[in-house]
DNA sequence: CTCATTGCAAATCTTTTGCATTCCC
DNA sequence: GGGAATGCAAAAGATTTGCAATGAG
């Protein structure tokens, strides 16, 4: 078998994930890896981004047509996407009820679901009309 | 101003999608409206579906990291996908109550949102565990 | 006729891959 | 030391753009 091994672009990629606040884009992670390892090659990035997420330590978020990852076990959360900043940010709370098991009507069974809501963060919104 | 003229491409292209059960990716468009104009190049059909979605007439839905466009005005509406046989279906109900304008804790002010399902489809669901 | 639009090909951008070197175990 | 992982550069995709030819109004 393929004995997978420890380095330090693993580990700082990882970390720099756990650390984050949102998803990250593989930009992101690149230019805050890069602070540790300025040597890094976008490469490494992508490979180990493929990694992390087949062991489930991470999982992509496709936004906007960007493709962001972000460290798993965070628990069950959804993202909310500000429309005039662009930031993304990350909510606990859940506005739909579909436990796993579900079924629709039509005969669809719902195995997990996800959730993105768009509008304005607490700052812009704060600053809307006062511009 | 630019004047807008209305050319056969564009007029199949939207008819495409008009037409069309789900979102479509890019190929499939380009596929489906070949049947009508074999000499079809893929540049027009990505500045048809651009100037489209700059008029509302479509958008794009992001799904596995794949854009896909689908015609506007058909309603509110969601998707659910399939987890074994990759198809997407549109869900003409809606899990979620969260009018326009609703105001979530910490101050995010909802405009819209998208949600996805995941899970199996009828079809596949009666075929689980038959394999 | 004019000029927006098209089709082709070249140019970009993003992501993946080949390979010699590096370094984990 | 042996082989997995890295970094670079080349390759492969996906999308965009330049430009001469075409066609809508």
């Amino acid at each position: 078998m393929t004995a997978t091994r420890a380095t330090r672009q693993r580990d700082v990629i990882s970390r720099v994930l756990d650390h984050a606040e949102g998803p990250l884009t593989v930009g992101d992670v690149l230019e805050q890896a890069k602070n540790d390892l300025p040597s890094l090659g976008i490469a490494t990035v992508y490979r180990t981004l493929k990694l992390l997420t087949e062991q489930g330590r991470i999982h992509p978020v496709v936004l906007d047509g960007e493709t962001l990852y972000e460290a798993s076990g965070k628990g069950h959360h959804h993202h909310f996407s500000c429309n005039r900043c662009g930031r993304v940010f990350t909510l606990h709370t859940c506005p739909v009820s579909l436990p796993k098991g579900t079924a629709l009507a039509g005969g669809f069974i719902v195995q997990s679901h996800e959730v993105t809501l768009y509008g304005l963060c607490p700052e812009c919104a704060a600053k809307n009309g006062a511009e």
